[in-house]
DNA sequence: AGTTTCGGTGTACGTTCGTACACTCAAACC
DNA sequence: GGTTTGAGTGTACGAACGTACACCGAAACT
C-alpha cells in the first residue's frame, strides 16, 4: 500500500488536548477530499481511465460502495479534478496579469516564465493530471479540458491587446497568437513536469535543476521569438 | 462487435480461382498486423493502457493465449507501434525536405502545412495514437515516443541551418527554433485529428471542413510569425 | 426524547482480466 | 514418409472489477 495513504479518523484533537467529534459535513467534506486526492495520486502512472473505482476506495481506506456517496463515477471525479485544477491555473494567470504598466517587454516575458515554473512546482499534481488526460482522459474530462484551454487563450488574447505596439493585429491575428503562446507555454509545462518526474527516478539533484534551468531558459527564448515575430507581423490582406 | 472484425482464414482464393494455402510465415505476419490493427483500433478511444490483451484477440479472432505467440504483453504491441507511425511521419518529413532550392520562403511554409495535413489524413489512426500515447501510454512508449519526436527535432535543426539568412544562430538558438516549431506542428496534428473525429459524431462535413481550413490557416500563420521572429533574431551574449 | 438522515459497512453477484497447462494438426524439415 | 515445429485451441484458475442490496449507528432535526 502507498506511504501516501492514511486511515480516515473521525475524531480529532483539538489544541487543548480535548477530543471533539468533527460535524457530519466536515466529515464527508474531508473524505471526498480524500477520494480527490487518492485519484490523483493513483492516475500519477498512466491515466484515470487505468484508475478503478476500487483502487480509490482502497487507497482512501473505505469500502468500494462508499465511493457513490461522493461520485457517481470515476468521470465525473474526473471533471471535478479539471475544475479544481484549473482554478489555480487561473490564479496563475491572475497573478501574471497584475497591471504592471511600467514593466519592459523582456521583463513581462521573464515574470511570466518565472510565475510558470513556481506554478508549476506548486501545483505539480494538477498540471500532471491536465496534461495527462488532456490527451487521454474519459471523453467528457478530455473536452472539459480543451474548453478550459479556450477560455484561456481567450484570456491571454485580451491581454495582448493591451500591450503597446500592437494596433496593427486583427482580431484572428491576436486569436492565433495566444493559440502559439499556450501551445508553448502547455508544451513547457509538460517538459517541467516530466523533469519533475525524473527526479524521482534515479537522478541526481544536480542534474535535474540543469534540465528545469535549461527548459526555462529554452521557454524565455521561445517566448521572445515570438513576440518579435508578432510585432513585425502584418497580417495577409 | 466492430464493424472492422473480420475472420482471419487460412485459405485465400488467387486470381485463378483454384485455393491455395498460405505459408507459415506469411499466416503468422497476418495475424500479427491483425493484432497490430485491432490494438490501433482499440486504443482510438480512451488509451492503450485501457486495452486488454483479451480484449485484442477477440477483435482480431483468435483465443486469449495465441496472442503471446506473438508479443510479450500490450505494452511491448505498444512500442511496435509506436516504431511504425514513426516510419510514416519519418516519410513525411523526407517528403518536406526534398531539395527545393529555389523555393521562396512563404513557399516552404505552405508545402510544409500541406503536406502536414495530407499525411494526417493519410495516416490518421498512426498520428492519434502517438498523440494520445505520448502523454498517456505506459511508461516505456511514452519515452519512446519522446525519444522520436527528439530526433525529429534534430533533423529539423540540421534543415533549418540550410535556410539562407540563418548565419547568426547559434547551435543552441537551432535548438530552441525545433523545438518551438515541432511543438506547434504537433499540436496542430492533433487538432486535425480532434476535427476528424468530430466529424465521426453529427457534424457536418461542410463543418468539418470549415474547421480544418482554420486550423491550416492558423498553422500557416503562426509558423510564419515564428519564423520572422526567428530571422530578426540575434541570441543574448 | 423520538425520529430521520445519510456516510460508511459487509456480503454477494456476474464479468472480465492475465496467464498456466495440455492439446491439435498442418506446414516445414530431414 | 516419418518427425519436428509452432500457431492456434480449450479449459481452468484466482484476482479484480462495477454494482446491487440490506444493514448499521451516530449526528442532525423536530
Amino acid at each position: 500500500m502507498s506511504v501516501h495513504t492514511r486511515a480516515l479518523t473521525y475524531a480529532g484533537r483539538v489544541d487543548d488536548g480535548t477530543l471533539r467529534t468533527e460535524s457530519r459535513v466536515e466529515r464527508k467534506q474531508r473524505t471526498r477530499r480524500a477520494i480527490l486526492d487518492a485519484a490523483l495520486r493513483l492516475s500519477d502512472q498512466s491515466s484515470l481511465i487505468a484508475v478503478s473505482l476500487r483502487q480509490v476506495a482502497k487507497e482512501v481506506g473505505i469500502v468500494p460502495t462508499a465511493f457513490y456517496r461522493h461520485f457517481d463515477s470515476i468521470e465525473a471525479l474526473g471533471l471535478e479534478l479539471v475544475d479544481e485544477s484549473f482554478q489555480s491555473l487561473r490564479a496563475m494567470l491572475r497573478e501574471v496579469r497584475r497591471p504592471d504598466d511600467a514593466a519592459t517587454f523582456g521583463a513581462i516575458v521573464d515574470q511570466s516564465i518565472e510565475t510558470l515554473i513556481r506554478h508549476v512546482h506548486a501545483h505539480h499534481a494538477h498540471f500532471l493530471f491536465i496534461a495527462r488526460e488532456r490527451a487521454a482522459g474519459p471523453a467528457a474530462v478530455r473536452e472539459a479540458i480543451r474548453h478550459e484551454i479556450e477560455l484561456c487563450e481567450r484570456e491571454l488574447a485580451t491581454d495582448l491587446a493591451r500591450l503597446p505596439g500592437t494596433d496593427a493585429w486583427t482580431p484572428e491575428d491576436l486569436r492565433i497568437l495566444s493559440n502559439l503562446i499556450v501551445t508553448a507555454m502547455v508544451s513547457t509545462a509538460e517538459q517541467l513536469i516530466s523533469a519533475q518526474g525524473l527526479s524521482t527516478q534515479g537522478r541526481s539533484t544536480q542534474g535535474r535543476q540543469d534540465l528545469e534551468k535549461e527548459i526555462s531558459e529554452t521557454a524565455r527564448a521561445q517566448l521572445r521569438m515570438v513576440l518579435i515575430g508578432a510585432l513585425r507581423w502584418e497580417s495577409r490582406p
